[in-house]
DNA sequence: GCGATCTGGTCTATGATCGAGACCGCCGAC
DNA sequence: GTCGGCGGTCTCGATCATAGACCAGATCGC
């Protein structure tokens, strides 16, 4: 498993570490996942909760992970218009794996703390 | 837990999937932090094995690694010079939750890729 | 002696990427 | 009329990564 991560090795498939890095590699699409586990939510509302992400970032992963098949977007022909974000069944199970690497900070966040302080 | 992820909530506690997104959220210390699992190895082994790293980024990214604890840095006073690096204890427990999300990667290649070419 | 080579990096030039914030059309409230 | 909320897009700098040149120190072939 984990000695497959050429960027493509003899055997030619894409190396699952690597693609699981495309779609969740960058800085907001966990976060945009997490924060959509809950349940469905509006773009604003997700700018809102996250905080920190520009509208830009938000739009351009929200798209990504649309295209990936981790969320689905619906709008509503509304006025003022309104748009709901969704996870998918792809998304929601996701998830799954992702909860043991938080468990896993949670539960570690103090030591590496401590590494970084000491680290000369 | 999921719902602990404001940039810094009310509780003052700083949000454990944003942190492990500072550690290891990057393009390549996942990748690394793998390369590195089967054992100790030297800086252009790692460089040869992931194939695709700017020297540059790769001593970033074990400076970054070591100072977080995740990895172990140990230099020979030969020449030529050598330098080995391995996982810590705290490394290797982090390799646990990753190996979770690289067989939910595994499983879900083909329906990612399949709804990536599906999109519009 | 004389250059080539090996190591683990750093430095530099250049291009990609990101965040902040302005702007957009639409409509209802004031 | 103009102010605001909605769901974005556009533009502008600043930051960031990448490729590739370069480095010291010692050893090797010749």
């Amino acid at each position: 498993m984990l000695d497959e991560l050429m960027p493509a090795d003899a055997s030619g498939q894409p190396c699952a570490i690597r693609d699981v890095l495309d779609w969740i590699g960058d800085q907001w699409s966990l976060l945009v996942l997490a924060t959509l586990a809950p349940g469905v939510k509006r773009f604003s509302q997700l700018e809102r909760e996250i905080g920190d992400v520009s509208k830009q970032m938000l739009s351009k992963t929200l798209r990504r992970l649309e295209q990936d098949g981790f969320v689905a977007r619906e709008v509503h022909a509304e006025v003022p218009p309104r748009v709901e974000y969704r996870l998918t069944p792809l998304g929601m199970s996701f998830l799954e794996p992702m909860r043991g690497l938080i468990r896993w900070a949670e539960a570690n966040q103090a030591a590496i703390a401590a590494a970084r302080r000491v680290a000369t």
